[in-house]
RNA sequence: GCCCCCGUAGCUCAGCCGGAUAGAGCAAGCGACUUCUAAUCGCUAGGCCGCAGGUUCGAGUCCUGCCGGGGGCGCCA
């Protein structure tokens, strides 16, 4: 056995172990049941209502919440398929006055206070104790509530952060960490076994690691570290490439490439000699992959040392950000997995060598389908051009007509073997029914070929695992619009979050109450929490556009991002509560209340929260949790300056309920976002 | 050239498997702190929903075309 099999070996058996006990975490904390959730029942009661009043199985409505101060109602039904079926003169005079009288009938009549109807809208009213119920049933499911089990029989691999080893960290694993990181909590919220996976990218390009490790030795600055070195060495092959790439000499470079040619390759100066440097270190890189893929023992332990060095370099990332990713697995652990399907691949015909012949084979019926009209000449001389870039490679033909390239002609695995190797070892170990990739949208090409090429090797069906690419834009520069490249974003990361910190802490409204270390606790809390909802309550498959320079607006704009906000919102809650000193009552103890419009439209909202996790989980969308936290929020907020919950030495019982019940579900549902609540603020 | 995303208030965006008078936040203006601590709240103002057709009882939402902005199209990851 070579080194570098000996090594994934022994990853493999670390990786079970771990497995096994996110499996057993997970069996162990059972997640409350959908179905009982009190917003669920009562869809429940009016869809069998319906069903029974109409005698049709199948009844499709639809709920819009209304504001009872507007509307004098909570919410209104629509039947849209009755709606769609007999147009809506038909529906208003005949269809809205039967469900109207049906949801007014005395199979409601303890949760229903009044129906109206108007338009095609017909308008319910709950009873004032329907609400507080709720509230009740929000405060005995405390810290669990809106957790549910509708992914109970579910197994997911999230793939998210992805650094580059050798590489610095830039705005899109920021983004790619932190979304991942939120779907992964709300799919576990909604019952799911979550394997939460840091695909590390260690092997692509590490012949040039290698070898420049060695070659350039001598030249290295004296105080350059190790895992300095290896950005050096990146620096050095990309300055290279672009001075080859130019055709010119050392007088085109600008001083910062002048400076790296010359340290490194001292004596070459011309067009001519660059080249043959380049030459020579691409020669050599090659040799020492081939060796690495291998597992030639020098090369697999320099190789591991290298990326420990650079795992070491991302972790004050992860540590700020207070991220920790359960499984960090490179690419290398798939790459003889991948190795032996693209050789079954090729021994079964699923895939092949593209050669001369077969690209002349393509061209004549390219060349045919133009004759017939069926394409046009640009078509058909694009396709020609693509067919010849893959000569020699081995490629999987694929049920869209593209063709996925597995193997390099000289022989090499590139991201795509190795991917797919993944998705086989994935399957082996973790047997998920999902693996979702949250990697920018520059990748969807890839993803969507890597996808088909999984059902054509027979590694995946049509149904499991389902692939999903969530992908999300990238960061572009405020002032031009234009995308951010990532020697612009890379120095951003770790400073922005340091500059937030500073930010929130000088503003506490609870300073003068607060320890040191409650105020760098908040403050820190703030800034992650200002920075995740700045990233998520807008769509994330738009761009995210950032000041550059002077990070004053930057931090600004987190401020205003609602982060803050909610938290703040939470921590007013848990002040009362926490005035209030005792357990909040029970609903037996309370006799009459009052319920105000804005105390019905607030619990409302509360009790939508299981519903709206489960929406974000099924959309891969955390912009709706966040979205409804700030909603929730924001009535909370206008409720709080306007209902006094204790007076004096006297307690409203009703608000004390409701109060808790939203501190509970803006804390619940800010830990899902990756914001812990800080007791103050 | 092919493909993808985006055009809604001055700005940032919701709303998109069609439905009530198109909603928030920021910015602007006015008002509210001896308080459950104002990182807040209340009020005002602000819209040919990019343009043109089409489908429909009904279109910001669906279809077609166009215009404008951004991105992707490596034997890199």
């Amino acid at each position: 056995m070579n080194e570098l099999a000996k090594h994934n070996e022994a990853r493999r058996q670390e990786i079970i172990k771990l497995r096994d006990i996110i499996r057993k975490r997970r069996a162990e904390s059972p997640v409350p049941s959908f179905a009982d959730y009190p917003l669920t029942r009562l869809q429940e009661r009016i869809t069998h209502v319906l069903r029974e009043h109409s005698g049709q199985a199948d009844v499709t409505w639809e709920i819009d919440v209304l504001d009872r101060s507007k509307f004098g109602a909570d919410f209104a039904v629509r039947l849209t398929g009755l709606l769609k079926e007999h147009g809506s003169k038909e529906y208003i005079e005949s269809d809205v006055p039967r469900i109207a009288e049906a949801l007014a009938g005395p199979e409601l009549a303890d949760v229903v206070a009044q129906v109206t109807h108007k338009g095609i809208y017909v308008n319910v009213r709950l009873v004032n104790h329907w609400f507080l119920a709720g509230v009740q049933a929000v405060i005995d499911l405390a810290e669990r509530f809106g957790h549910n089990d509708t992914r109970s029989s579910r197994a997911q691999v999230v793939d998210y952060s992805s650094p580059n080893v050798a590489k610095v960290l830039h705005a899109g694993h920021f983004r790619s960490t932190m979304i991942g990181h939120v779907l992964a909590n709300l799919y576990e919220a909604c019952g799911a076994v979550v394997y939460r996976i840091n695909h590390i990218n260690d092997f692509g390009g590490f012949g040039f690691m290698l070898e420049g490790f060695r070659r350039f030795d001598p030249y290295f600055p004296p105080t350059l570290g190790n895992n300095e070195r290896l950005l050096e060495i990146y620096a050095i092959r990309r300055t290279l490439e672009r001075a080859v790439a130019a055709s010119e000499g050392l007088s085109a470079a600008d001083e910062r490439e002048h400076q790296i040619l010359t340290r490194y390759f001292p004596g070459a100066s011309t067009a001519e000699e660059l080249r043959a440097a380049y030459e020579g270190f691409v020669a050599a890189a090659d040799e020492r992959f081939q060796k690495l893929e291998e597992g030639d023992a020098d090369e697999v332990a320099l190789w591991r040392r290298m990326v420990e060095w650079s795992l070491a370099g991302f972790q004050p990332f992860y540590t700020a950000l207070d991220i920790d990713i359960d499984f960090v697995i490179g690419e290398s652990f798939y790459l003889e997995a991948g190795n032996s399907l693209v050789d079954e691949a090729i021994s079964n015909g699923s895939a092949f060598e593209l050669t001369k012949r077969r690209v002349c084979e393509e061209v004549a019926e390219l060349d045919r389908a133009v004759a017939a009209e069926e394409i046009t000449i640009p078509m058909r001389d694009q396709a020609v051009a693509l067919l010849e870039k893959d000569i020699g490679a081995i490629v999987v033909p694929l049920p869209s007509g593209e063709r996925l390239v597995v193997r390099r002609s000289d022989g090499r695995s590139i991201y795509a073997t190795r991917d797919l190797g993944a998705i086989k070892l994935r399957r082996e170990i973790f047997d998920p029914t999902d693996i979702n990739y949250v990697v920018g949208q520059e990748q969807r090409v890839h993803f969507n070929r890597l996808f088909q090429a999984a059902q054509v090797l027979g590694i995946a069906t049509a149904t499991k695992p389902k692939f999903q690419h969530t992908y999300f834009g990238f960061y572009v520069d405020a002032a031009t619009g234009k995308k951010l490249s990532s020697r612009e974003s890379v120095a951003g990361v770790n400073e922005l979050l340091a500059a937030a910190v500073t930010h929130f802490r000088a503003r506490s409204a609870e300073g003068g109450t607060m320890t040191e270390e409650e105020l760098d606790q908040a403050a820190r809390q703030l800034a992650v929490g200002s920075i995740v909802f700045n990233d998520l309550k807008r769509d994330m498959k738009g761009s995210v556009s950032i000041a550059r320079g002077d990070l004053t607006p930057i931090i600004a704009d987190f401020e205003k991002s609602g982060g803050p906000y909610v938290v703040y919102s939470a921590c007013r809650a848990r002040a009362i509560l926490r005035k209030y000193g005792k357990p909040v009552p029970h609903l037996r103890e309370i006799g009459a209340f009052e319920l105000s419009d804005q105390e019905a439209l607030l619990i409302f909202r509360i009790l939508e929260f299981p519903d709206k996790a489960a929406k974000a989980a099924d959309e891969d969308n955390p912009s709706i949790l966040v979205r409804h936290l700030l909603e929730i929020a924001g009535i909370y907020n206008s409720y709080y300056a306007s209902a006094p919950v204790l007076e004096g030495n006297k307690a409203n019982k009703s608000r004390l309920m409701i109060t808790r019940a939203a501190q509970l579900v803006l804390t619940t549902g800010l830990k899902l976002c990756h914001v812990e609540c800080p007791p103050k603020i």
